[in-house]
This record gives structure tokens, sequence and C-alpha cells, in this order.
DNA sequence: GCCGTTTTCGGCCCGACTGTTTTCAGTCG
């Protein structure tokens, strides 16, 4: 059993126990130790079946925890969690997903209609039944039924970073088995999408055949969809993600690798000029019309020769001019996460972050980095416990007392300031002139009208202190959308006061996107990748920001923190 | 339920908004 899967059952139990009411703390130290669990690096199971092991070492979780996790390696599931399964059907806790409605709503709703679905819900909605309990009026409907609509529109698909973890596991594992050549990864995650809605595996080898029948047991299939000669297909873990996989032989190997990475309408370019060369491409090749001659088929770098084009990076195909320019031999090149050098935003234990200075640091020490800036929260962040401007300074003072240490790396002293509701700055400009690294950022008051939420951003913009701008659009893969805006006004006016935009490679976030990169990037505007980690473990989340940037087209050029110290010190202007 | 100690129990991030009320519960971040 692997530690996300415990992790998932104390979170979920937690859920469970909020809908029931529950002690809040007691709640609290269920989804404390989920985290913990989730961010461990031995495995739970391995540490439970040591007979010197033991779990209570790991923070957060105790002997209440402890017991539990025992219990649920033993039988799958624990006691707390059966009863209260008893009195609220599983399907309770996808409501929770419904933004705006919470526990206390849900165990209403369970309490007077017996309705635990979210299509229930929205029979509810829709006979105005919902109002007639306590506290619900016609708004919460109304509410309710677009909050169901966006969710539905996200469901059945999974965040880059799951679809990643998942590929990770079942191709290590596919690996184990005999006579298995290369094992690789197509589709839209390859092409390096925030979002997946399935996973493609292609594989070579003369062990295919075994290796489809091993890979409908991978222990995590909850469902077999379907398992012939060439082709397998199973939905894994308790989240349903759609895995396929394909066994194929070496010489059309390349032809399949670019057709199921997509995308479809790059595809659809790349077969009509082909049949405008006299050739035509399939997922087993390039052939000639005439004769059907196999001219390319076994590299993907063979197939775009071929048909006389460089060879295009996945992420750029989704037939936005990639293919014009890879005919013209003038494709960009593109950023690589070995270009990166530093990380310019994350948090510690000084506000929200769960990993010290120190912690954090030597993390990014060990990846190679050359500088890294500190950005803890602004004290408009309650919750985070977040820096007055006296707090401002003093931790500033601390970072650099660690940095003249020599930590191995430089460590800037910064912020994440957040943007009030009027556009300024969280904190004085006397304290946020002590600091080297101001990202601003907007944590709050998200349902502006667009004109005024621009006006916000220019007016943040303005402030002769901040660097960057922090998740500018404020999205949260498969939970809210970002808050409308004049994204392109915002850009130019970034790149005229040479403020950076922010490519944040949190794996929820992802936030700017493709097309704004593009677009920014047009009217001059420069960038910077940063992970926005509360956790040491987040910062090769870096890998996730380099893959939106080059989905937006950029190269280390565009992108300040792939330049050396001394480069990065001039470029931001600091001492 | 965890933690840290005052070593056996008290503290645990909390302010703001929304929609419903007529003083506040529920939700969010």
């Amino acid at each position: 059993m692997e530690n996300r899967e415990f992790a998932q059952m104390l979170a979920e139990t937690a859920d469970l126990m909020e809908i029931a009411s529950e002690d809040g703390f007691r709640i609290r130290s269920y989804r404390n130790g989920a985290s913990a669990i989730e961010g461990h690096p031995e495995r739970i199971e391995d540490i439970l079946n040591d007979p010197a092991g033991d779990v209570t070492r790991i923070s957060g979780i105790g002997k209440g925890l402890s017991s539990v996790l025992k219990e649920i390696l033993r039988r799958g599931s624990f006691e707390r969690r059966d009863q209260l399964l008893e009195r609220y059907p599983p399907t309770a806790l996808e409501l929770l997903k419904i933004q705006g409605l919470g526990p206390k709503s849900i165990a209403l709703i369970w309490e007077h209609f017996r309705v635990s679905t979210i299509d229930g819900l929205e029979q509810l909605c829709r006979d105005h039944k919902l109002r007639t309990l306590p506290r619900m009026g016609g708004k919460v409907e109304e509410r309710v039924l677009r909050s169901i609509a966006q969710y539905r529109q996200r469901a059945g698909r999974f965040l880059l970073s799951f679809a990643e973890q998942t590929a990770r596991q079942i191709m290590a594992y596919l690996k184990e088995g005999e006579g298995i050549e290369r094992i690789l990864p197509a589709g839209s995650y390859r092409r390096g999408k925030e979002t997946v809605g399935d996973l493609d595996l292609l594989l070579t080898g003369p062990g295919a055949p075994g290796a489809l029948d091993r890979f409908v047991k991978y222990p995590a299939v909850t469902e077999v969809l379907g398992h012939g000669q060439n082709k397998a297909s199973v939905r894994v873990g308790t989240e349903g993600l759609q895995v396929d996989l394909r066994a194929l032989a070496e010489e059309h190997f390349g032809a399949a690798l670019q057709y199921f990475t997509g995308s479809k309408e790059h595809n659809i370019q790349l077969r009509n000029r082909a049949l405008k060369m006299g050739m035509t491409l399939n997922e087993y090749g390039l052939f000639r019309l005439e004769g059907n001659t196999q001219v390319a088929g076994a590299t993907e770098e063979g197939i775009y020769e071929a048909l006389d084009l460089e060879w295009v990076p996945p992420e750029m195909r989704e037939n936005q001019g990639e293919i014009d320019l890879a005919a013209a031999r003038s494709l960009p090149k593109l950023v690589s996460p070995g270009d990166m050098r530093g990380d310019l935003h994350m948090h510690t234990t000084e506000t929200d972050g769960r990993g010290s200075l120190e912690e954090m640091a030597e993390a990014a020490r060990a990846l190679g980095y050359e500088y890294i800036a500190i950005t803890d929260h602004s004290k408009a962040l309650a919750m985070a416990n977040g820096l007055d401007e006296k707090r401002v300074v003093e931790f500033a003072a601390r970072v650099r007392e660690v940095n003249a240490r020599g930590p191995g790396l430089h460590v800037f002293a910064g912020l994440e300031c957040d943007i009030r509701r009027e556009g300024e700055m969280d904190i004085e400009d006397s304290a946020l002139a002590e600091l080297d690294f101001v990202v601003a950022s907007v944590h709050s008051y998200m349902n502006l009208e667009p004109a005024e939420m621009t006006d916000r951003l220019l007016r943040a913009i303005e402030n002769r202190h901040v660097r960057a701008l922090g998740h500018l659009t404020g999205r949260q893969l498969l939970h809210r959308d970002g808050y409308p805006f004049d994204f392109e006004k915002v850009a130019k006016a970034a790149a005229r006061r040479g403020v950076l935009l922010e490519i944040n490679a949190s794996p929820e976030r992802l936030d700017i996107h493709a097309p704004m990169i593009r677009l920014a990037k047009s009217h001059g505007a420069r960038f910077v990748i940063s992970t926005d980690s509360h956790h040491p473990k987040s910062l090769p989340n870096m890998r996730f920001g380099v893959a939106m940037a080059r989905r937006g087209w950029l190269g280390p050029g565009d992108i300040v923190n792939t330049l050396p110290l001394v480069k990065f010190r001039e470029e931001i202007r600091l001492k």
C-alpha cells in the first residue's frame, strides 16, 4: 500500500468527520497526519512491517493514528471510518467538491432529503427545495447550480503531476518484466498539458504480449476495460484514471509515438502536409501513396524529417503555428529543466511553509541552484501567519545571516506581498525597500469586476519595489477558474515597467498558462519560473513550470532565473 | 488526535465575506 493511499484514507475520514460535526481539532489532526504521510520519504507500509519501525516518529502521527494506520494495513479500513460510512454514503464526499457547499450543508441536506449525490442536489435546486432548509435561499440554489456546472466540466480530468506519478509507477512496474525495450508516455501528458484526461503508454520489445498481461494485473488496477493482443486499457486507483498501454513493433514505434502524442489538431495538419507531398501518415508510419512503401516510422525524428520539418517538441504540438516554423527550420530553442539556476518564490515555517529557512536553502542547494529567494506571506494572510512590517524586516535580517554563513548558494530576502483590494501593497514601502525580491500576489477579493481587477493589478505594478507578479490569474486547477481581467493590458504594463511575470510551477496552479505566456512575450514581457514551495520536497516541481514555459514557446533567454547569479543580479538591479 | 510540557492536560491560525437573518452560521482561504 502506497503512502498516498494511507493519506487519502485519513483525509477522506477527516471530511466525513467534518460532515458529522466532530471535534475540529481532531479533524485537523487527521488532515495533518495525512499530509505528513504524503510527504514522508519512507514507505509507511515498510515502517509498519518493520519490528523496529515506529510511525510515531513522524511528526503528526501519534498513538491514535499509529493504530489507525496498522488497522488500514491489516484490513483496508478502520473502525471510525466504517462507522461514518454507515451514517453517510461515500457519495457525500463528492459534494464537498462543490464550491460554496460545506460539510454542514451536506449533513443538513442528507438529514432532510436523504440526498447525497450531485444529480440529486441539482434536482433539489431546480425544484426550489433547497430553500426550504434554514439559511438557504434562492441565491444559494443558483450558486450551487453554477458550481455543479463548473464541477462537471472538470470531472474526469487529472493534474499533470498526478499523471506523472502514475506513469512513473506503472512504467517502473512494467520494466521489471522480461523483454521490454522501450516504454514511453504519449498523449497530453507528454505535451505537458496542465491537466490530462487519460494516460497513454507505448511499449516495444519481444516481451510485449507478456507486458500486457502484467499490466492488467498491476496492483492498483480497479477495472480492466479491455485486454487484447496489442492494447490493454484499465482504470487505476480510487481516482479512476484511465491508462492505455499499446504494444508496438519496433518499426512502428516512432509513428505511434507521434500519433498518440497529438494533439489531434497538430496531427491533422501533419497528415495534410503528407498528402500534399504524395504520402500518407498514420499510426504505423509514413507511406508513399504510390506503391505503399514505408518512408519512415521507427522514430519520430524520421517522420518529421521525411515531411521536411524540424522535429517539433511535444509541448509545442497544438497547431498554433509550430508547423510553419518547423518548415522554415526556425523553431525556438525551448528552455529545459537543466537551464534553471534559481527558484524565487517559496515559503518557510516563518509563515505557512513546512520547512525551515535552512531546510529550504539546503534542499535548493542539493538541486544545484545558485540562488533562491525566500518569499513568505505578508500580514493580510492572517491564516498563514503573514508577516507585518516589523517581522518583514527582522526576518530579512535572519535570511541575510543565513546567507552570510555560506549555505552553498545565495539566499535573497524576499516577500510574497499581498495585493490589497485597491491595488496597494500590504506592506509599507519603507519595509519593502529592505528586501531583494518582492513578489506581489492576489489572495482575496477575487470576485471584483474585470475592470476593477485590471486597475488593481496595474496599480500593483506601479509600486517600485515589486519585481514579479505571482500566480497572476489566481486559478486553481480542477478547483476554480482564474478571476477575469484584461491580461494583455497588465502584461504590457509589466513589460514596460520591467516587472516579471511569474510562471507558478505548483501543480495545482500552473499559472500563467501557455496562451498568456505567448501573448505576454509578444509584448516584451520577461518571466520567472518559481515553485511557490511550502515544503522542501516541492522544489523539484520546477519541472512542471518549465513544461508550461515550453508550452508558451519560451527559451532560456526569456526567463531570468536561468541566468547565472551575477547576471541575474544585474538583470533585476540587485546589489 | 497531536504535541509539549507546567509530565497529564490545555492549546491547537483566524479574519472576512455571503446570504441569510435581525445577530449569525457557514464557507473560504
